[in-house]
DNA sequence: GTGGTCTAGACCACC
DNA sequence: GTGGTCTAGACCACA
């Protein structure tokens, strides 16, 4: 059940990013507990450390918390959440665009392309 | 004159993908020719070496020709140009959607961020 | 009615501090009666097990006596708690001094500060 | 060669405590540079994953900068430091307060202590 | 059972 | 040479 993972990239980083989706996705569920780490490490197919460093690294941005013996859980913080989500996006909309633009494309090809993405699969 | 490099990266890649952009958007026109090697790397503040790498990479994905003995010039090959700006806008777009999907966003609340970031700017 | 406990430290230890600095402070008087371990572990919103163990840590410093069938006390031994609280004094000025020290506080600096706070209380 | 370290707390947690210290108080000055990974964990007798961490976190604090391959050194921002030392001490000198109110000690016994303690050293 | 820490050692990319 | 990552495996405290 090993995932994959993009050489060019730490594993724990992407784990980390993957993580982050799903809590601000809400597959996650606010609130709701994770499974261990040997036992996320070894559906992810990594080191039980290699695990442990995404999940302190999440802990360090307030979006798990740790309960000693019990267990990691997502936090309650809705707002938290919400506010990481759209800072998230906003991030992602300017690099976009930016790098967009700096291999010359003008806002009205950009639209053409999304809409021609986004209608493909809808 | 140094420029602006993430630590997390290759500065390499960095200049790589800089120059790639510069190339795409025209901003070094087709059959222009390149400074040295020297030159270069003195105005982006790297090691020769660096800047070396950098553009035989940009040589092995054609965009880029050596001369023994005049130098490096961006390639004429517009057509070479033209494919590789659309397949980067299209992997771009691709990755950017799918990111934004990842992490809870519609294709419609998409569109209005977008249109919110690019009449900001116009 | 469950405490704030930090959970980088074991809870146990945290309960041994702050029941400790009561009766250093007088707050628990000298041969007063303590609650049951099941009321001490469900008024501090811990296992009953985690209580008991920094009941037996108090036990083990003399600071609480167990009565099998009348429950547990605080020590009467006055002398013992009078120089406990001098003991713990000394070791927290020394380590508080030596700490702004490190960082570069001067005593007369250090003066200053504390003054501001406990004027700032006053 | 290897430092003394109090087995009841995370060595590498002590490690940042000392080095931010070190920081704080100048004896590391600003953009100085540090020893590489290897030789400072030789120097503190500890596995280098584990100064590694020390430094990693030292990082993510903004006080020690990485340069890829050129090694590690101090932070230049001179007010970040500042600032950091103020608001360290602030932290101990509100906790160091509040304990000792907890086991019973008034501000005026507190100065007689301190001043005890400072003109014995002086 | 849980998470946390540490060591040892290997491998890699970069410059 | 530098820092970074990952694995493997051990040990511990806690509840």
């Amino acid at each position: 059940m090993a995932e994959n993972f993009d050489s060019s990239r730490p594993i724990y980083a992407q784990i980390v990013e993957r993580m982050k989706a799903k809590v601000l996705s809400g597959e996650y569920p606010p609130g709701g507990a994770l499974a261990s780490v040997r036992d996320l490490a070894q559906a992810a197919g990594v080191n039980p450390n290699t695990m442990q460093r995404a999940l302190a690294q999440l802990e360090t941005e307030g979006l798990v918390r740790t309960e000693r013996t019990a267990g990691r859980f997502i936090t309650e913080d809705t707002a938290l959440i919400d506010a990481l989500r759209a800072a998230t996006a906003e991030t992602m909309v300017a690099d976009f665009l930016e790098k967009m633009k700096e291999i010359g494309y003008t806002p009205a090809q950009l639209t053409a392309l999304i809409e021609a993405h986004t209608e493909g699969k809808a």
